[in-house]
DNA sequence: GTCTATACATCGATAGAC
DNA sequence: GTCTATCGATGTATAGAC
């Protein structure tokens, strides 16, 4: 019987291990199909030759692509934890915590948002909820921080500006990713959400 | 021969006449499936159903997919043209005018570009030109407006912000567009913009 | 210009050997 | 646990009648 994809959340191998079991290595592969190319780029095929397995390798770790996509939805909720706690304790504070995170970094927190963003897009419901569910604890956390609930959700459109242009034009051809240095936009932000409070609530 | 899919960019029919060619129809369809569905769910079949064609027809419009995407992306290279012109010539000024358009109306124009964003996504090179130049030309505007680079730059992120939320959390459950009022927002941009002029350049 | 029929490729998934 | 072989469904595109 296959390990039933979305039953063991937190059981990372010992970190710094062999390089990870072949599950493992598949779960990887498709997440960095999906973030760097596209969804219709993470076939079956194509993640099973990334993983260095065969199609019918993969198929007994992930007896479906549903369950494939179960991975990476697991594995993100660990992980959204943990930025959630890094975010609370951070030395600068959550919002610049937030901002400077919401800066494409090749980390593997990123690329597992981007992964599931693009499963939102193909319109996955689970990964909608995900992301939907994210953005609430992301959004308590700044309120929490700033005060004003505008002034969050200002925050944190911004950061999601910067994730849509990670997603959306990766490579070159970014202004906005490019030229924006994020030292220079976290100083603007906290004058902002300190200086900016609205007369209301 | 069959017309040469992207050759006549403004050739719009009469407005109000009797509900466009069969060639209109068939770009409408795909546009509608790109935006409200996925990109996965806009095949042939289920685009030539929607336009009311068989898909032997649809091909006799297009011969291609990649000819129906050249359709959308000339249709939105005329929308972002007089976009810019109305955000120029707007009565409360760009940065209002922006703002305002970054909320979803079921407008053509933001069924257009949450279509080619799911193109883009698909990894398609124009539909990220295309977006990377509209975006170009908007920072131009608002940099016009603003003054400062950065703050025109943060201003793009919280429209930019607002489309991600749009394409990819659609239905329920986007907190961001439900609970924010859009002249909540503008006012306190405009108070950002006027006040929080930085000091450098 | 629009249709039906069909060729061809690819993808997800199953079966069964090792 | 991993492989090869193969099936069935679906998607793009072509051919040719009307």
């Amino acid at each position: 019987m296959p390990p039933a994809a979305a039953s063991t959340p937190a059981s990372s191998p010992a970190p710094g291990a062999a390089q990870g079991s072949a599950r493992d290595r598949v779960l990887d592969a498709y997440e960095e199909l999906l973030a760097e190319q596209s969804e219709r780029a993470a076939t079956l095929d194509a993640v099973a030759a990334r993983a260095g397995v065969s199609k019918g390798g993969l198929l007994y770790h992930f007896a479906s692509k549903e369950a494939l996509a179960s991975g990476v939805l697991d594995r993100f909720a660990d992980l959204i934890e943990d930025d959630i706690r890094r975010m609370r304790e951070a030395e600068d504070g959550p919002v610049d915590y937030f901002l400077r995170t919401s800066i494409p970094t090749d980390s593997r927190f990123e690329r597992a948002i981007v992964a599931i963003a693009r499963l939102a897009q193909a319109a996955d419901p689970r990964a909608r909820d995900a992301l939907a569910s994210a953005q609430r604890r992301w959004l308590e956390v700044l309120q929490e921080a700033v005060g004003d609930p505008l002034v969050a959700r200002t925050i944190m459109l911004i950061g999601d500006g910067m994730y849509y242009n990670t997603a959306l034009l990766p490579a070159a051809n970014n202004v906005l990713r490019d030229e924006t240095d994020i030292d220079d936009l976290v100083a603007l932000i906290r004058r902002f959400a300190e200086g900016g409070r609205p007369s209301g609530r």
